[in-house]
DNA sequence: GCCGTTTTCGGCCCGACTGTTTTCAGTCG
């Protein structure tokens, strides 16, 4: 882990995930040392808070105020301050010098878990996975207490899936693979309801197995149509009411089965997440109720009060239901408990796409088929971004070919009135923090969005004045991917993020949620501190090509779970509003 | 290790499935 020393601003959410990983490990470490499990929660609940919090550690760190952080006390803070100060935290030292690290790996593969690793490390010496491996083909694992030949075989084919694999899922091939699957059940004749639930349904941007819920009449007959779908691989577990197979193309599908009547306890219990579920729960408790995936009761009598609906379950604990995006114990059930949820926008809000590309530069598409395309999903505007010229790879348009291209824009807006194509360009800051075009050339645009694509290795400050620059130019009205993360393959380039959202709300810049689903940048927690902070949000597909303006559903998805509501979008004003908006309307 | 309309100690969500057990522990979500 680098070490504080070494760098001396962070971007918030990048110093928060470092501590939360530091509490994770900790965690980790005790568990498989044997520690009492809440301790171990504690450490996991901490982390968890951390890496969601929208403001940044270090700095409530500093000002000593690090016990407001729901689940951090005394000991936690001295941990975090000391990790904050010195680069490192020695009970976390001591720990691993005490435990071998390959435990902690043992730990990430199913079906293993901190009692059954202490177990193979005290009674035979394994240090890690390939320990482990020789341990089971050796059939030396048969003969541990609680252990048998079956443990071993399973163990051994878990391991093997282990090693081979893959990683997360992105929402956006998750969520339609999810949906495809729920139709198939959906033919099955003993199906009732079907909903792809858990981290899908909560529009996460990344998955890790597919969870799916149905109810039904006769659950055993559809868990057995589900078990033989031509789609399935191998069922890994399957029981009558729930089942795991491994898919033709190696996701794990879980299918929940329950009566009818019990569909929307369990549509709640299953949508999760796990930490809003236990907070409800707790809730419950207190008012002597309890919850579980049949209902909610009575505690005393039993008496089952509700669980048809999700609305019965979160009503009956006198809480409006929430969408599930906001489901992350992110302050959504106390905001519910004062009935002051946010009205967060819909798909139907969105207005038009404020960030395609088309032919003109690395698009697949002419302007007309694009602008065609937009007219068809019922978008009263969509605004044309070409790269500008900086970016030749991506052949960016020298100033000759934008107002070549601006006349091709004026001809087909009288073809398509009252649709309308706004001029726009994706202009490129450049390293020293200067824009593609002159003033001159800008304002004869109808938006501007600034963007970065190279240079991304700069220091922070850098990198921060150079957006900030940009943002300061009288015509740039958005800031696009704001953190050039691509999941899974691209860190976000170092940027203050609080700096560039002051700026942005002082400026009246909005700043993007990228929809393209390797992206979802700004994501979910960035997006809700830019909210708070008072920034427009731009929620843009980037399309190259005609189908990718349907990624504008993971925009919008990653925008409600930032607690976005419709005044918050510039792409949800009609058209003359959002003109009026823009910067050089404001500035007349 | 945290927390408090059950408050400074004694709790901390709840059920399904598996494999080992003959009544349950471990794991998972």
């Amino acid at each position: 882990m680098e070490s504080v020393l070494y760098r001396e601003v962070f971007e918030t959410d990048v110093r928060n995930k470092e501590v939360a990983k530091l509490l994770g490990d900790i965690a980790d470490l005790l568990e498989i040392k044997g520690e009492s499990a809440f301790r171990v929660g504690a450490y996991r609940e901490a982390a968890r808070r951390i890496e969601g919090l929208s403001f940044d550690v270090e700095t409530l760190s500093a000002q000593g105020r690090l016990q407001e952080i729901q689940g951090v006390g005394e000991s936690l803070a001295a941990r975090i301050d000391e990790y904050l100060k010195v680069g490192r935290v020695q009970y976390l030292e001591d720990l691993k010098a005490a435990i071998p690290a390959g435990l902690v790996e043992l730990l990430q593969v199913p079906g293993l878990g901190p009692k059954k690793v202490k177990l193979v490390y005290e009674k035979l010496g394994v240090m890690g996975i390939d320990d482990l491996e020789k341990a089971a083909h050796e059939h030396r694992l048969q003969a541990l207490p609680g252990m048998g030949e079956k443990s071993e075989d399973k163990l051994i084919r878990e391991l093997e899936r282990w090693r081979n694999r893959s990683r997360r899922l992105l929402l956006g091939d998750a969520l339609p693979r999810a949906e495809a699957v729920a139709e198939m059940l959906q033919g099955c004749p003993a199906a009732r309801q079907v909903e792809p639930s858990g981290s899908i349904r909560r529009r996460q941007e990344t998955i890790g197995d597919i969870d799916i819920l149905a109810s039904s009449d006769s659950p055993e007959e559809l868990m057995a149509c589900f078990n033989t779908l031509p789609i399935v691989k191998e069922v890994i577990a399957h029981g009558p009411t729930k089942s795991s197979v491994l898919s033709v193309d190696d996701l794990q599908i879980d299918l929940r089965v329950v009566k009818p009547v019990s569909f929307g306890s369990a549509l709640q219990y299953f949508t999760g997440s796990k930490n809003h579920n236990v907070k409800l729960r707790e809730l419950a408790q207190k008012r002597g109720l309890k919850i579980n995936e049949y209902g909610i009761f009575e505690g005393e009598t039993g008496r089952r009060i509700g669980g048809n609906t999700e609305e019965e379950i979160y009503n009956a604990l006198g809480l409006a239901c929430m969408p599930p995006e906001l489901r992350e114990d992110r302050g959504e059930i106390e905001a519910a408990t004062a009935d002051r949820l946010p009205d967060l926008i819909e798909m139907g809000d969105i207005e038009g796409d404020l960030h395609v590309h088309t032919d003109w530069s690395d698009g697949h598409n002419t302007l007309e088929e694009v602008a065609r395309a937009a007219m068809a999903k019922g978008y009263s505007y969509l605004a044309i971004c070409d790269h500008s010229k900086s970016l030749g790879v991506a052949h960016g348009l020298s100033i000759e070919r934008v107002r070549e291209q601006r006349q091709d824009i004026d001809e087909l807006n009288e073809r398509l009135h009252p649709f309308r194509i706004l001029a726009g360009i994706e202009m490129d800051i450049r390293a020293d923090g200067t824009l593609d075009y002159d003033d001159e050339v800008l304002k004869e645009f109808d938006i501007v969005s600034a963007s970065i694509h190279f240079a991304m290795g700069q220091p922070v400050d850098k990198i921060t004045q150079r957006v900030i620059a940009a943002m300061r130019n009288p015509y740039v009205d958005v800031f696009n991917h704001p953190t050039g993360r691509i999941i899974g393959r691209r860190y976000p380039y170092e940027i203050d993020l609080e700096a560039v959202f002051a700026v942005a709300a002082e400026t009246h810049t909005a700043l993007e949620i990228n929809a393209a689903p390797d992206r979802l940048d700004l994501n979910d927690i960035s997006v809700r501190r830019a909210k708070e902070l008072g920034v427009m949000i731009a929620i843009n597909t980037d399309a190259h090509a005609i189908p990718q303006l349907e990624f504008m559903r993971y925009g919008v998805a990653t925008a409600r779970r930032g607690w976005i509501e419709k005044p918050d979008v510039l792409n949800a004003l009609p058209l003359p509003e959002l003109l009026a908006r823009l910067k050089r309307s404001r500035s007349k």
